[in-house]
DNA sequence: AACAAATATTTTGCAAGCAATTTAATTGTT
DNA sequence: AACAATTAAATTGCTTGCAAAATATTTGTT
């Protein structure tokens, strides 16, 4: 039987709390894109696909799920909904068979024109200042690569 | 055609970034809580019904959905997965045929006990201070309030 | 060269999560 | 009392998200 009182436990249950505001508060901002995605045909994951195709063109499965955090599992049906929308193509590489590359199609590219009014109404609804903002960020993303850390 | 430039632009992704960060945090937390909840057979969000229940017995599915932040489209099938696996049950109210009132089962009332471990997994996996981590939570419950206002 | 190990993707099955619709019960209005 | 409006759950359909298994290709070893 640990030795433990009602103290720590409250204590204890800070950590249930932070990742519950973790989990709503991204139920929350899906809440807030969704709107302004619908209009461009795209979810929430599939947006995050389309902004790293837009920065970077020509990127294998395996690249994008290290960059979203997401596996081929979430990717592979994910990928083939953005090519049955016309904006991704998917091939196989010349150079390594295993390996299916996304590239995005011209209807793709030109979305990110739409795409650009998002980042606006996602701001605005946020109401933090710029240092807040990216003052919140840069310890989620610390708290995210240590519970990566411990979960392997 | 708005007039913004590139720094204005490099701001604004920001609040991307931000978003991002929540998104792949409670992914990563996610992570964390599997296996330890995996021995106690629940999912997160299972989990987090199962808190509610231990802090307050008896409750309509109406009011879990407002502390998680979840609807009925949700909560209905989660629930009936709870009461297939004898945790809790669920039983119109009397005084009004339209709630459905969920309540522990002694199964559910036991488990609390087990789940006692869980959190201090957690508060390891973050690796935050006390102080560090309620400051975190707080400032992500005022923005998930702020967005949720935003959206309706 | 033969073959084991590792790698990239796909597939299958299950549990969220939400929008939209449906059903049933309650409340409000005339 | 009759009837419209509201409310609480449940249902349907679609998109994540992950684990585990399957498939195909490449790399490493002997």
């Amino acid at each position: 039987m640990p030795n433990r009182n009602a103290d720590d436990d409250a204590l204890l249950a800070l950590s249930n709390q932070l990742c519950f505001a973790v989990y709503s508060t991204a139920l929350a901002f899906n809440g807030v894109y969704k709107p302004l995605l619908d209009g461009l045909g795209l979810t929430y994951p599939q947006y995050l696909v389309m902004l790293v195709l837009w920065e970077r063109d020509d990127v294998p499965v395996k690249d994008i799920g290290q960059l979203l955090h997401l596996d081929s599992g979430t990717l592979t049906p994910l990928l083939k909904r953005l090519e049955a929308a016309g904006l991704v193509s998917r091939q196989r590489s010349a150079r390594d068979e295993r390996q299916v590359r996304i590239t995005l199609t011209e209807a793709g590219r030109a979305l990110r024109e739409r795409a650009k009014a998002v980042p606006q109404g996602i701001f605005a609804a946020c109401g933090l200042s710029t240092p807040t903002l990216l003052k919140l960020k840069d310890e989620l993303i610390a708290l995210r690569d240590r519970l990566d850390a411990a979960s392997g």
